[in-house]
DNA sequence: GATTTTTGTTCGTATAACGCACATAAGAAG
DNA sequence: CTTCTTATGTGCGTTATACGAACAAAAATC
């Protein structure tokens, strides 16, 4: 790509919405400015620019984005045809499990959901499509980073934040990469309460009719009824189930 | 605003990312340009920057959206309070009421979710935050539409495309117009199979403790199961409660 | 209340994007 | 194969945008 192909009023106006979030929800123009090291009022540009087309209200001091924002992360959800091929299947998994099913992919340092099947609520967060957790620590991201070289793998631990949510969560990167390893031999992982205390969960990976990894499927149950080292016998069967009948289906 | 404060370029970026979702998952340069009506350089400079920016893929044919683009929904939902705030009271109605519970905000013709407690899948379609339903069709659409100026409500309806999902579906701008009064006065909507059929759903509007509007929060529940009559008396109390909690948290 | 610091806005200029036109490549139809 | 048709990539003059500094206006600090 030539450097004249880059429209960087684009790419600065993208930075701008995602310095949401991150933070609080309502930013002053300077605020923007720092979060997106952009110049005050490039960055008041794009936030008018942003209020004049409905992405974002303004008044007169603060900036927050509207709902409208929201058409854009669901062009992907509705014009991709992964997540609306995986969701029955999720479905039909989670009701034979009892237990929450859901469907990832990776994004850089984070598995971001991209389907989801819900029984009763167990963790203090909400999950949804569009939801993001650190791969690290994480059952799908440990199955999606696996199927990286280790070379990638790596470089992903390399720029993760890696924090101890709970006294059990592992946090040496080179003992994750030793993890990985037995995730790739095994063909599938565990994750034991590193996310959020009380909370198990079991992944394997979903692949095309080739053998490409496309994402990671899971399924996630309460310690106190399940524990973890019980977590395999009871739902892996149901888990490979899923993931062959998928991979009939996925090109 | 002066005009100068207007950054084009982001603009028609937007529109760029908006044009997936509509149509098909891949899109050639040339498709974007129909769909966005811009020049085909300008939509070819936009996919080129979403690409290197890792927001897109492109095959040197096809550009396709990434799960990146999650990103900038996510923005919204996780730097809003109002969702955020909603949710525990959506999980604890939707488990008295065994039924799946939603809230959603209005954008053009559309209701979004901005939140919701699903039990067993009753629906066809998979909803979750980002979903949009047309509202005059939809049980909060009419609790929302309601809350409206009657010009603004009508305004709308004559935007909406108008279609009868189901027989049952009013599609008739007066005849809604009337609902929407009667919606007004009795301070609830049901919906008896006008979106799809075999599925009824009671809303309620929220609103802050100064008595605007700011969402509308529904019970979905099978027709075979609950019969539109009965879904004031068997629902309606745990809507208001829920509502008249809201009202107390809510600024 | 005066001073310092931060924030929002304006403006001239260098620079980058726009959109047209042309060239090239890839399919589709005959 | 040839001939249309359609799609993609590039060069360039015109137009519009980003930059940075300077000014104005608030806040915050003393």
């Amino acid at each position: 790509m030539r450097e004249s192909d880059f429209v960087s009023g684009f790419a600065r106006g993208l930075r701008v919405i995602e310095a949401f979030g991150e933070t609080r929800p309502k930013l002053t123009i300077a605020e923007a400015a720092k979060l997106t090291e952009l110049d005050r009022a490039t960055v008041r540009r794009c936030l008018l620019t942003l209020a004049d087309l409905g992405y974002a209200d303004y008044d007169g001091k603060f900036f927050a984005l509207t709902p409208k924002v929201l058409r854009l992360g669901h062009a992907y959800l509705s014009a991709t045809p992964l997540p609306l091929l995986i969701q029955p299947y999720l479905d039909q998994l989670s009701e034979k499990a009892e237990q929450s099913a859901s469907a990832s992919v990776l994004d850089g340092t984070d598995v971001v959901y991209i389907a989801r099947a819900s029984q009763k609520r167990v963790m203090s967060i909400n999950l949804s499509p569009g939801s993001r957790l650190p791969a690290y620590c994480a059952s799908m991201g440990r199955v999606l980073l696996a199927s990286l070289p280790e070379r990638d793998a790596r470089d992903v631990l390399d720029r993760s934040d890696l924090k101890a949510n709970t006294p059990l969560t592992k946090t040496d990167p080179d003992v994750l990469m030793e993890e990985l390893r037995a995730v790739r031999a095994s063909g599938y992982a565990v994750i034991d309460q590193e996310l959020e205390l009380g909370l198990c969960s079991i992944a394997v990976p979903v692949e095309t009719d080739r053998g490409r990894v496309v994402a990671a499927i899971n399924i996630g149950a309460p310690a106190a009824h399940v524990a973890a080292a019980e977590m395999a016998t009871r739902y892996l069967p149901l888990l490979m189930e899923t993931r062959k009948a998928l991979r009939l289906v996925l090109r």
